[in-house]
DNA sequence: ATGAAAGCGCTAACAA
DNA sequence: TTGTTAGCGCTTTCAT
C-alpha cells in the first residue's frame, strides 16, 4: 500500500479506503489507485489486516484424518454449503495421526481461525481448554472429545446398529457376527453396544468369538470373516461395523462362495453398495447433513452464541438392498 | 507476550526468546515464563509472527473441487506426505465452480502460504500472474492452467484412453462408445482424442454419433448408455472416460441385462472395481504419487529453484478385470 | 475528501 | 543473559 501511496501521491489511508471499498474517497482518485494497484499486482495482505483488526479472519477450519472412504468428501461439502453463506474459507487439514492431531490443532490455532470444527481422533482433548476458554468455539463431529466439554455432532450409532442386528434377527439369524475397527473408537464401541443390545433384547446371549474387533483394513476384514466361515461353528449372518469392513467381508464372502448364503448388513453407506451382488443392505446417516449442522452450530458460537455446550445425534436409517435380506439356510 | 513478560518482570524480548525455543535465557527464568504462559492459556500469534518474519509461513495451499470420487484423499495423501517431511501444514480449500475458484484462490494467497498447489477448474488462470510474479510458487495438477504458465503435473490422459480402447479392438471390438465429462475439462478432450487416435490407428473412422460427452453424473452416463444400446446399431464395447461414466454405464449396462455381452473399459481406478461383476478393466494412473511428485515439486519452487516451468506426465497402465475382456459377439 | 499518528503481536538487529 | 528500538502492512482514531 505504501508503494501505491507513493506513486500516486496519496496516504495510505486513502489506498486502504479504496482497496476495502470504504467511502470517502474522490472517484477519480479511486480510479488512479486502483489503476497503480492492479499494475502493481497488489494484493491485501490478511496477515496483517487480521492482526490489527482483532476479530475474525473469516476462516474456520476443519480437522479430520483423510482417508475413510466418501466421509470426507460428503461432510465437507456440508461444511462448505454453510460457510459459503458466511463468505468464510473452510481451510481443512488433516490430523495424520493421533499425535499429530495434536499439532495440527494447535497450528491452526495459533493463526487465529474463527473457530474449529474436528473429527477426533486422539485420547485427549483438554488441551484444547485454552483455545475454547480464549474465545475460540469447537465443534466435534462424528466422535466427541475426550476430558473436554465442547458441542458434538454425532450419529445414533447404538441405535444404527441394534437396528442392523435386529433386522437380521428378523429374518431368523441366531449367529451373527461382528467384524469392525478397532474398540477405542467411540463410534466402534457405542456400535458394538447396539450389536449386543440387539442380540440380547432377542434373548440371545453375544458370543464373543464371533466379536472381531480392530480390523482396520479391508484385508483384515476379510480375514476375520474367512476365519469365521472356517470355524466350527459359522455365524448365519454379519453386521460389519464400517464401510471398509464391509467391503472386506464382502470379499472374503465372495471368495468363499458365501455371499448368497450369509446374510450382510453393513454401516455405513457409500457408492455403488446397490451395484454389487447381491446389493448391500445397510444402516447410514446423512453425513452431509451432519457437516451442515456442525457448520452451522460453530457460526452460532462465532456469532456469539454463549448457551452451554449441546450434543447432536443424528438418526440413521436402514436401507434394504439384498444382502440383508437372506434368510438362514437350514441350521 | 506482553501479559507473560509484565507478571514475570521480564522483557518482551525474552519470552519470544523461551516460547520459541532460542537460546539465552537462564533456565530459572525460562521456568517461571513457561509456567506463566501455561497459566494464562497463551499460544503465539503467528499472524504476527509471519508478519514480521516476512519469508515462510509454513502453510500450502491445495485447491481442487471436492467431490471427485477417491480423487481428493488420495492426492491429499501424497501430498501431505511430503509435506510432512517439511513441518509445512497443508490448508485444503476447496473450488466449489469456477467462478469462485477465483475468489478461493485469492483469498488464500492473500493470507501468504507458501506455495499453492490448484487442480483447476477455471477457464482463465492469468490473474494468478501476480500471485506468481510476487514469488508465490504454483504449481497445477492434474490439468493444465490456461493462459499462465505454470508447473504441471498430469497424467498421460491421451495414452491411457488410446491404451484402453487399443486393448477393446484387440479384442474385435469396432463399434467403441465413448461416454464422458464436458469436453472443456482438458482431460477429456484429451481422452477423447486418444480414443479417436486409437481408432483411426486400426481403420476405424470414428462414428461421432458412438460420442457421448457431457454426461456430468452417473445418471446422465446411464441414460446415454441406455440411448445408445437402444439405437439400431449400438456398440459392442464402451470406452468410459472416468469413474463417474464408468459407474453410469455399470449400472444401465446392468439395467439392460447387457453387462456380460457388452465391454467396458473405464478410465480412472475405484476401490470395488474389482468386486462388480463382471470386474471391471480400467486405465488408471497413480493419483498419491502425483500428489507427492506436485508437492514435491512446489517445495523446490519454494526452496528457491528457478528453473523453466515444466510439465510432469504420470503413465498410466491398463488393469485388465473381466469387463474389458469381452470379445465381440457373432456381429 | 484526505491524512498523520498510533498500535495490532511479534521478531531482527543491535546494544548493554 | 537481558533489554531497547524499530518496524512488518495494515487499520483505527482523530484531525484537517
Amino acid at each position: 500500500m505504501k508503494d501505491i501511496a507513493g506513486r500516486v501521491g496519496v496516504s495510505v489511508k486513502s489506498v486502504s479506503r479504496v482497496v476495502n471499498g470504504e467511502p470517502g474517497v474522490s472517484p477519480a482518485t479511486a480510479e488512479r489507485i486502483l489503476e497503480v494497484a492492479r499494475e502493481l499486482g497488489f494484493r491485501r495482505n490478511d496477515l496483517a489486516r487480521n492482526l490489527r483488526q482483532r476479530d475474525r479472519t473469516g476462516m474456520i477450519g476443519l480437522v479430520l484424518q483423510h482417508s475413510s472412504t466418501r466421509f470426507y468428501d460428503q461432510l465437507v461439502q456440508g461444511v462448505e454449503g454453510v460457510a459459503e453463506h458466511r463468505d468464510a474459507l473452510v481451510v481443512t487439514a488433516g490430523s495424520r495421526s493421533p499425535e499429530r492431531e495434536h499439532d495440527t490443532l494447535l497450528a491452526l490455532s495459533s493463526r487465529r481461525l474463527d473457530g474449529m470444527l474436528i473429527v477426533p481422533e486422539g485420547a485427549d482433548h483438554s488441551y484444547l481448554a485454552a483455545e475454547q476458554a480464549s474465545g475460540v468455539p469447537l465443534v466435534f463431529v462424528d466422535r466427541p472429545p475426550r476430558r473436554l466439554a465442547a458441542d458434538t455432532i454425532l450419529a445414533d450409532d447404538h441405535g444404527g446398529a441394534r437396528t442392523a442386528v435386529d433386522h437380521l434377527i428378523r429374518h431368523g439369524h441366531r449367529r451373527i457376527a461382528m467384524i469392525g475397527a478397532a474398540a477405542d473408537l467411540h463410534t466402534v464401541r457405542e456400535r458394538a453396544r447396539g450389536y449386543r443390545d440387539a442380540l440380547r433384547a432377542a434373548g440371545i446371549e453375544p458370543d464373543e468369538r464371533l466379536v472381531l474387533l480392530g480390523r482396520e483394513t479391508r484385508a483384515a476384514a476379510g480375514e476375520a470373516v474367512a476365519d469365521l466361515l472356517a470355524s466350527s461353528s459359522p455365524p448365519t449372518a454379519l453386521f460389519t461395523g464400517n464401510n471398509v469392513s464391509t467391503i472386506g467381508a464382502t470379499a472374503a464372502l465372495r471368495r468363499a462362495g458365501a455371499v448368497r448364503r450369509v446374510a450382510l448388513v453393513g454401516f455405513d453407506d457409500f457408492e455403488l453398495a446397490e451395484l454389487l451382488d447381491p446389493p448391500l443392505t445397510v444402516v447410514a446417516y446423512d453425513i452431509v447433513d451432519m457437516g451442515r449442522r456442525a457448520a452451522q452450530r460453530l457460526f452460532d458460537r462465532i456469532d456469539g452464541d454463549r448457551s452451554p455446550a449441546g450434543t447432536d445425534v443424528l438418526p440413521t436409517r436402514l436401507i434394504p438392498r439384498g444382502s440383508g435380506e437372506i434368510r438362514v439356510t437350514a441350521a
